[in-house]
DNA sequence: ACAACTGCTTGTGTTTTGCAAGTGCTTGTA
DNA sequence: TACAAGCACTTGCAAAACACAAGCAGTTGT
């Protein structure tokens, strides 16, 4: 992974980075799913396998994209956060999920946040991630003073009343 | 591939149908360097292997994301045709190139494409696309009568004269 | 007639993956 | 102060995927 690049084409090294089945899953379950620490990641709905989640943590840390810290209250646990970079592929994470929404078998349950984050325009994706860095940066690295937007959660909870609506009628 | 899915999450469906290091590199050498033939996509900057080119094109073209039709005119040869689920894939293609050219040593030149489709908003976004149906799909297949925006060769073409100037200065 | 080209297929060795079990350490509980 | 439970992984092994090279049947151009 860490080799000389097949060519310099960016989406090619992109797709060397997480161009694979379980890198992205680990993302989004730690950005949408909130997951920080090895056991709730390895619960995922996939099953990943251990040495493939630890293999994948590390190469995702050694690439920039997590950080990992020790929790000062528990010496054995441990924490991962988001970088930038890491947080600049909510849109990509998005626009993977409303294609795949679109065009495959998926959960209408599970498609709400994609469908919210891409309706809801870079604003909404702007104030899903001014959080993201808020929590996994620090507060001081927020860009956004103040949300800019409605906030995603609320956006979240009415979409998901709407399809409940939806499907009793 | 096409067994029964690990789940119902949109990002992880899409990630079983093109979650590896070759499949968006096929149709991104359909899509942006309009080839359409495998000798053509055989000789990709990346080198790929001819046994993993040919299972490609076979599950890209079981799972609705590509046609193969003869050539009427030519016996043994072969055209590789999008569909519009993967004409859909634009947008998600151009995210993966501006996010590596971001934060990857990704080529300048290479870039001009994502740059330009990703600066120039959902309107160039969709003359592309309607480009990409009206050569694969037919004429019939256009979404919008008259291109809505400036021409994306055109817009690449004066991206590439800036970046030159700028490489000289 | 024949070399070159077409879209692949086959064989072989290496790498990656999936599954299960285990490891060393820390924590909470009786 | 035992001792089970929890923590983040590591290890071993079989199966699958991948990379590389060679080959193949049919078609085309000269």
């Amino acid at each position: 992974m860490a080799g000389t690049p097949r060519s310099h084409c960016p989406i090619n090294l992109s797709l060397e980075v997480f161009g694979d089945r379980w890198t992205l899953l680990v993302l989004r379950d730690i950005i949408f799913a909130g997951k920080r620490r090895y056991r709730e990641l390895l619960s995922s709905d996939e099953g990943i396998s251990t040495n493939i989640l630890a293999d994948r943590l590390k190469v995702l840390t050694e690439c920039g994209l997590l950080t990992r810290s020790d929790d000062p209250g528990h010496k054995q646990k441990v924490v991962y956060s988001l970088t930038e970079p890491a947080i600049a592929l909510v849109p990509l994470l998005v626009q993977i999920g409303a294609w795949g929404s679109r065009y495959l078998p998926a959960s209408e349950e599970l498609s709400l946040y994609a469908h919210v984050l891409d309706n809801g325009g870079p604003a909404m994706r702007e104030t899903f991630m001014d959080e993201l860095r808020a929590t996994h940066l620090g507060p001081s690295a927020r860009r956004h003073p103040t949300p800019p937007g409605p906030s995603f959660e609320q956006a979240v909870a009415e979409a998901r009343a709407a399809l409940a609506a939806s499907a009793v009628s």
